[in-house]
DNA sequence: ACATTAAGTGATT
DNA sequence: AATCACTTAATGT
């Protein structure tokens, strides 16, 4: 895809308008790669080297934490996001410690890490930008550690449902059991049983291949 | 019609 | 909440 489209910039002014002068934009669509990956692919894998930094401009990426074939799923990044933990990737040449698959189709712009150095000094905007990506991170973070040790496996599902349902703003989820069961890291029985309960109490509808939201 | 994949369930730990 | 073992239902070829 080509980078002078006229869309790009549209696009990036509807996500980052609000952040980024029209100065760093400019700049931003001189050196950015427009780049998308489809449903399913995959963006970054555990161990790998990032190159790029990327700018979200539209869809959805589940950010996966993975330890010998066991997986959770940490959160969901969309437009108007980056992956925060890439700049650090990026500028010490680190390996990633996440795994990160496209949950919806996503539209991007890649940034070369040797311009975020410069970047970083030269806009007061994309500093803050880096550092409150970092922070909001962090609080998802906390907030995964918080319902993994305080919640039930139940109220575990329902967030976790809710949570797609939003990011996605659709209320009717076309998911397996199997991947519900894989992403919490528990059993495919175990989300089943849940998946009844909660259909049987009227917060869910659930049938093959779907799962529709119906309280909030 | 047959095979494959998804979902439901009782019993046990 | 996890696991096993099995059944039933939905779907693809």
């Amino acid at each position: 895809m080509l980078i002078s489209e006229p869309t790009l910039r549209e696009k990036l002014e509807e996500n980052y308008s609000h952040l980024f002068e029209s100065k760093f934009l400019d700049e931003i669509i001189k050196v950015g790669f427009r780049s998308s990956i489809k449903r399913g692919g995959l963006l970054i894998d555990i161990g790998e080297e990032m190159t790029h930094i990327p700018l979200i401009l539209s869809g959805v990426i589940k950010i996966i934490r993975k330890e010998n074939k066991k997986e959770l799923v940490l959160y969901f990044l969309e437009h108007g996001d980056t992956c925060a933990i890439s700049f650090a990737n990026c500028i010490n040449r680190q390996q990633s410690i996440f795994k990160g698959i496209v949950e919806e189709d996503v539209d991007m712009v890649l940034l070369p890490v040797d311009k975020i150095d410069k970047w970083l000094v030269k806009y007061e905007s994309f500093r803050h930008f880096i550092i409150d990506s970092y922070h909001f991170r962090l609080l998802e973070m906390v907030e995964s550690i918080d319902d993994l040790a305080f919640l039930k496996m139940k109220e575990r599902l329902l967030k976790y449902l809710k949570n797609i349902a939003n990011t996605s703003n659709d209320l009717n989820l076309e998911i397996t059991h199997q991947e519900v069961a894989t992403d919490l890291n528990t059993s495919r029985v175990v989300i089943t049983r849940l998946l009844k309960e909660l259909h049987d109490e009227g917060k869910i509808y659930s049938k093959r291949n779907k799962i529709e939201i119906l309280e909030n």
